[in-house]
DNA sequence: CGCCAGTGTCTTGATATCAAGATACTTGAT
DNA sequence: ATCAAGTATCTTGATATCAAGACACTGGCG
């Protein structure tokens, strides 16, 4: 892989080139895609740290709160689609959503339809806390990306889209 | 953000779609980037987990053992040198160095120059086992990566890179 | 109708992580 | 030579996570 004169030189081109030099037999290019990846996914979730801290938020509340949000109206899901959505473990987010009720931004309710099941419904207060939270994250994660263009982002997002999909259980 | 004709449709696609309708006063854009990645980092930490469960490795162990073995002979570094390299904090440092003396990969000794200093010196047990990790890390990363071009490949690490730059701290 | 494999949620116990601070040493300025 | 500020590592206490399993309920099949 050749990096052409004038690209940034990041720390991930160095560990390439460290592995070159002591296992020449083995080819260390996945590396410049999945270690980036890994990287960036440790950076943004520092910075998402800083963002929401402002609203007294941790990421994994805003991971629940916006995942209720998003669905509109009434913005009830079950903690079965709640697990699905956020890749955590059912007792993880059992742990999440008492915490989250706790604080008063969710409530549980029993299912209607299912007795083993239940309803986690964002509440009004939760409703303006992931609100606010949401506008100032797009802002930053804006300021990120602006070092690309705009078909530059696109181009990022169709190519970060055909190696996901395949990583996703049960495609369409 | 247009999407084209034959792209596969992912979860981050119904998510996005998912805020315009709810949030219409908000442009989503910077998620189709963001989202995926976050993603990406999750999925490829569970792939990277049952690659190394076949060599009874864990994934923070491999970080530490190969960020030693990369630095070639004698693979030594400080406790500070493995921090950086690796994204934690030194508390989580120290307790991954005592965990890897316990299982006798690595091993600890005073620094001659420093005496508030430490080093830490992969064995050739340690040795043995990241460099059989490494090879078939880098097979199943391949594969995965295979849905795409070369091109595409160095494409999606030249757009990486760019972004993941400005976010390490003391660029060169 | 009654059974049983499957599903949804929660509990338990172990563990890895972090933030904050303690301790010991080094470095540079005066 | 001395001191203050900075650095390197480790300790402490709190906490979030996971894997495995318990428990109650559902839905299809004989």
């Amino acid at each position: 892989m050749v990096i052409s004169v004038g690209e940034p030189r990041d720390d991930v081109d160095e560990v390439v080139a460290a592995w070159r030099r002591e296992r020449p037999d083995l080819d260390p290019d996945p590396m410049q895609v999945m270690s980036r990846i890994s990287r960036l996914g440790r950076r943004l979730d520092q910075q998402r740290s800083r963002t929401f801290a402002e609203h007294d938020l941790d990421g994994w509340e805003f991971d629940v709160l916006s995942t209720l949000r998003r669905t509109g109206p009434p913005y009830t899901l079950s903690p079965g689609d709640l697990v699905r959505a956020t890749l955590v473990t059912s007792g993880t987010m059992t742990n999440r959503i008492d915490r989250l009720v706790a604080r008063g931004w969710v409530a549980r309710s029993p299912s209607p339809t299912d007795r083993r099941g239940v309803l986690v419904t964002l509440t009004d207060d939760g409703r303006q806390v992931v609100d606010a939270a949401l506008s100032d994250l797009l802002d930053r994660e804006r300021e990120i990306l602006a070092i690309l263009s705009g078909e530059d982002q696109a181009g990022l997002a169709r190519l970060l889209r055909r190696v996901l999909a395949p990583l996703e259980p049960d495609q369409k």
